[in-house]
This record gives structure tokens, C-alpha cells and sequence, in this order.
DNA sequence: CTCCGGGGGA
DNA sequence: TCCCCCGGAG
């Protein structure tokens, strides 16, 4: 299975355990429709919020944790909604997705496997979770092994555990986090976090999108796979700006209603829960974000070696060779407001 | 040099 | 909506 990888390399850390651990939080605001109006428009209930399948489910049962909560009642609800969708998916969604698997497959993309996954699953259940926090926080704008380089220094100096890092100071983690992006601020989010992890809940981490959300530097799209890979509850789809482009360039979300591109990624990701099968919300991530590095890259598309360029609306049509026109976008004599940086 | 990038604040 | 945080890549 080489595609099925979700960007989780990126946390060193594999979805594995089941821990039906997780409190099942009634997802109202998450996948909530907005108003479309093309559509059915079905009320959407309950979204089913289950453990990722798979061999998830296979050694599960000695954890004598708790026996699995009812998932049925919230998969099938009134409205079975797993793979009831509340619009009609976009022609040919599915031989594009299996083209890119394709072309996903022959070239390796950097987001595959770091074969660091192993760094947070041997953990017990609660230091693995906020392992996958951690990860998380620190591996945006950041490269696999640079994070995974900082997660091994916490975790061989202790410091991978709500209580260790509460103590800590807060230079000591910013030395460890370096040459992690931003990591000033991620040292002093990653005390903040610790000290909420530990006043509210008892250490571990939070078990809804919703007190996800609260904590310091984590956003959406870090809660989507927070909760994705540390409780195995998918509760929505992780977009980060690769998916946010790709799904704009294919016409495969817009704003409700209209034809218009979806101009955040919140707005891509209420409008992609729509209609793709919920099989596909954690697996899209990868796909997207490896096909995004190597093939539909943010300038200049290679559309030329994409196998979906019949498909896809947006082929050859953003290949405006930008620095020639000198005139177009903005002078270079006038760069914006160039970060002034600290050369006196 | 410019661009890229998640989150957060102005 | 822009800008900043901090690096790497082009």
C-alpha cells in the first residue's frame, strides 16, 4: 500500500492502535452543509464517526479499555449516511483519483514513509496521542525529518509527555525543536498546550475537534488530523493548501451554489465532505499533497505529464510564465513590503 | 531575491 | 485580507 499513506509519515507516527479510546464527540459543526442550493440538500445529520477500518478493527478487542460503543447508532443513524452523499460527485472523479494513485505510485513523493512511523506507536495510548499532537504542531511548514529529528530529541530527553514539558523550560524546548519552522513559537505554544493538556485533561489530549481547536497553533487542518490519526475518528477531512488548490483546479468544490473557486481551506473542505465517500476523507490527504509536490505544483502545473489532463478544467490554463511579464503583477522595483529583515 | 506554508493577530 | 513567525527551495 504504497499511496495509503497519510500524511501522518509526517508525525512518525502510524494511526495504528484502535484505542476505541474515544469519546465520540457529536459532531455537529464539523461536516455540517453549508447552504448549498444547487442540490439536495438534505439536513445531514449525524456524521458517522467510526475508527478508521482496516486492521484497526482486527486486534482491537483486548483492550479491555471499554467495549466498543455503539458506533452503529451513529453510522446509521436515520440516514446511513456513510455513503449517502448530499451532492452529486463531479463527473469522473473516480478515474482521476485512480489516475493519480497511478502517478502517485511511479513517482515517489517526498511525503511517503520517512520509516518513522514507528517513533510514536510503540507508545502507550496517551503518550502516543500527544505524541501525534506534538507532531502535528511541529511538522507544519516543516520538513518530515526535520520533524521527526525534533520529535526523537523530546522523546529522548523526556519531553514527550504533557507533564515533562510543563516543567520544562521553555528554552530547553525551543533548543530541542531547532531547525523545526517557527520554532519559537511553536516552544512557546508547545508549553501552553502542555499546560492545558494537563489542567483539563488529566494530561492526555483533548478528544473533540472542537477543544482541539482551542489549543495555540493548532487549526483546522492540524484538529482534522489530530483527530484522524491520535483517536482514529474521522471526523472531517484534513486540508492543507495542496488539497485547498488541486480540488479548485479539478472543479471538484466551489462555493455553494456557484461556479466560483473555494477561496479557503475550511471553505474546500465543507464543500469536498459534500460528496466524496467518506472512505476517501483520510486517504485524500496524502494522495493530494504527494501529487501536489511532484506533478500539480502550485506554479506551473506540469500538466504536460499528468495523465488527468483531459479531465481536469484547469489544464494548461495556468501556465502564464510569470517573471517575463515584467509589467503584469508588480514591478520588481516595488516588492511589496519586503519583510525587513534584521540587516541594520 | 521570491515563493511557499498553518495559524493567529491586526 | 494582509502580515508575521522561520526555514528551505528555486
Amino acid at each position: 500500500m504504497p499511496s495509503t499513506r497519510i500524511s501522518t509519515s509526517k508525525l512518525g507516527i502510524q494511526p495504528s492502535s484502535p484505542e476505541p479510546e474515544n469519546p465520540a464527540p457529536e459532531s455537529s459543526s464539523t461536516g455540517t452543509a453549508p447552504n448549498l442550493r444547487v442540490f439536495v440538500r438534505k439536513k445531514r445529520p449525524v456524521k458517522t464517526l467510526e475508527i478508521t477500518p482496516t486492521a484497526v478493527e482486527a486486534e482491537t478487542r483486548e483492550q479491555k479499555l471499554c467495549s466498543p460503543p455503539e458506533i452503529e447508532d451513529f453510522a446509521f443513524g436515520k440516514d446511513s449516511s456513510y455513503s449517502r452523499l448530499t451532492q452529486q460527485p463531479p463527473p469522473n472523479w473516480e478515474k482521476v483519483l485512480q489516475e493519480i494513485r497511478k502517478m502517485r505510485s511511479s513517482e515517489g513523493a517526498p511525503v511517503d514513509s520517512m520509516g518513522c512511523e514507528k517513533a510514536g506507536s510503540s507508545l502507550p495510548p496517551k503518550e502516543r496521542r500527544f505524541a501525534v499532537l506534538v507532531s502535528s504542531l511541529l511538522s507544519s511548514q516543516t520538513k518530515d525529518h526535520v520533524t521527526h529529528g525534533a520529535i526523537q530529541r523530546l522523546l529522548q530527553n523526556g519531553l514527550l509527555t504533557a507533564e515533562a514539558i510543563d516543567q520544562s523550560d521553555e528554552v530547553t524546548i525551543k533548543n530541542l525543536l531547532y531547525p523545526v519552522g517557527f520554532y519559537t513559537r511553536k516552544a512557546s505554544n508547545l508549553k501552553k498546550i502542555a499546560k492545558i493538556c494537563l489542567s483539563k485533561y488529566d494530561g492526555d489530549i483533548p478528544g473533540t475537534l472542537e477543544e482541539l481547536l482551542l489549543l495555540p497553533g493548532i487549526g483546522p487542518k492540524m484538529a482534522h488530523l489530530v483527530m484522524n490519526v491520535g483517536w482514529n475518528n474521522v471526523q472531517g477531512i484534513c486540508v492543507d493548501t495542496h488539497v485547498h488548490r488541486i480540488c479548485n483546479r479539478l472543479g471538484w468544490v466551489s462555493r455553494s451554489g456557484t461556479k466560483q473557486r473555494t477561496s479557503t481551506p475550511e471553505e474546500t473542505r465543507e464543500s469536498l465532505q459534500l460528496w466524496l465517500p467518506k472512505e476517501e476523507w483520510v486517504p485524500i490527504n496524502p494522495l493530494l499533497v504527494g501529487f501536489g509536490q511532484t506533478v500539480c505544483t502550485p506554479l506551473r502545473p506540469r500538466c504536460g505529464i499528468c495523465t488527468v489532463n483531459g479531465l481536469c478544467p484547469s489544464a494548461f490554463k495556468e501556465t502564464p510564465s510569470p517573471s517575463s511579464t515584467s509589467k503584469k503583477s508588480r514591478p520588481s522595483s516595488t516588492p511589496k513590503k519586503s519583510r525587513l529583515n534584521k540587516c541594520p
